[in-house]
DNA sequence: GTTGCCGGCTTACATAGGTTAAGGTGCGGC
DNA sequence: GCCGCACCTTAACCTATGTAAGCCGGCAAC
């Protein structure tokens, strides 16, 4: 339960997001701040989706982090995407009825629930937001296909590596990385889930990576701490997640990050 | 180059496939039939379209067998997904103009071009085929997850079992398999690159299956001698495919397939 | 303050699948 | 009728990763 007031930001968080990876008029904005939203709390690993139902709303993800996945037959997990605030990520539940995997929150959530209708009637009247919405699960699907890619050709340090950098560039351009610094509130058998690999090895490859250098945490954050090598050691081009050249620049002026930037000189310049 | 003239039959694969998904108007079908198509036939392995081309062309696969795939960094392929007759394996570039990965024809094929303006006037005057063509692209995304779980989490004998169910299905759902009977024209190697596997291993793993029982092939065609074994091995659940219930049945009547079942009973229904 | 649990960490051992290399087979080209 | 080239097959050996088991520290519940 735990209903919450609707203010401007659970909006502002889905406008953040499409804005990352489409162009929006004033116009299209305005539409999207008009969406009607439920907002609710979810705890740690509780589902806000599962596999078999068939949900007659969308879940706009406000804070927190989610997993996408499936349940296999000998009791094996496979996670297939990690969602953060601004995704919207059964979305395509618009045009196929019934969910063929779950949604399960990693970390407690706030979510916004949007009916169906709100969106189709969206849709209609903006052609233009229809075709960014179609796009954003067109992306979805770009960042499967190079999960895809990972679990099959990469080796583990490599995979992990890969990870950490999708992870590091998708919550930059929602503004949610400060610097080389975010949090990433994932277990180690959830990465194992997601990567294909058993948490031993999980933990095995983690300490290799950070014990050169690559990324380091302090408790509840992650940070960056060669972001060069770290793509390098991930084979990693950032082309497939199709974001706008600037996206997240806005939030991450000179100012707006000197306050909390911790480790080395991290540049927000991303190259 | 290989100019042919475009008949009807091009445009029914397409209809076929999207009728396969999706239900479609007399007046969609018309739609869909007064596309106009430019033919073309593309030798084997010969890319359709590759990564980092901007294509103002989608390609709907009228004959033939088409590799979504990505080349590493180390040299190292990664084939994503496969397509079949009535596919539009690049719809996406609709959306998303440049292209993150190569589509490469593993057979000899006939492909027909379809301007992008001429998909984006369709899909502005009817907005059921909008909503179909969408709802293929989200097909495609629910394969690959379940490409994903397969890869990331079942073995290499369950791998192969899972991908042979799926691609007998989907061809089914067209019409292109005859009772139990399919070509599908990959080498071991292209599997081992769609499976995350060695050639080699893919090698040791087909030969188990055969002998096991599960599926035979003679040269060209593959044949599934035990359906229900094979979806046990592959821990198959077609529900991921999205198909309409009765699709493909009407390329499937009694006297249609009796002419060329050869192994077993083979029955038309799916269970 | 104690208890219990979860998440991180370690170790010892086991195996699925990779690598390399070589021989076989069929087929299109000359 | 032979050559060369894909493709399949087999073998020997190796290693990345899995499995099973247990320890430890922190934190929430009582």
């Amino acid at each position: 339960m735990n209903s919450l007031p609707a203010t401007a930001t659970e909006h502002e968080r889905l406008i953040r997001k499409l804005a990352s990876i489409a162009v929006l008029t004033a116009a299209e904005r305005d539409a999207l701040a008009g969406l009607p939203l439920r907002l609710r709390s979810i705890p740690e690993n509780t589902d806000l989706v599962h596999e078999g139902e068939t949900p007659s709303e969308c879940c706009l993800i406000v804070e927190g982090f989610v997993g996408r996945y499936k349940l296999l037959g000998q009791g094996q997990r496979q996670i297939m995407s990690f969602h953060i605030p601004g995704d919207i990520p059964d979305l395509h539940t618009l045009q196929i009825r019934v969910m063929d995997h779950s949604l399960g929150a990693l970390a407690p959530c706030r979510v916004a629930y949007i009916p169906h209708a709100a969106l189709t009637d969206l849709v209609r009247t903006h052609p233009g937001l229809c075709t960014a919405l179609w796009r954003d699960t067109l992306v979805d699907a770009a960042i499967l296909r190079e999960w895809l890619a990972n679990i099959g050709r990469r080796n583990a340090h490599q995979r992990l590596a890969h990870l950490y950098c999708e992870i590091y560039m998708r919550l930059h351009a929602v503004g949610l990385a400060e610097g080389r610094r975010f949090v990433f509130p994932v277990t180690q058998a959830e990465l194992g889930d997601a990567q294909g690999l058993s948490t031993v090895h999980i933990n095995r490859v983690l300490q290799d990576i950070r014990r050169d250098g690559l990324i380091a945490s302090d408790g509840t954050e992650t940070v960056i701490s060669d972001w060069l090598r770290l793509q390098a050691a991930g084979d990693f081009e950032p082309e497939y997640l199709h974001l706008r050249p600037d996206a997240g620049a806005e939030f991450h002026t000179r100012s707006a990050i000197s306050a909390r930037v911790v480790v080395g000189r991290a540049s927000p310049t991303l190259t």
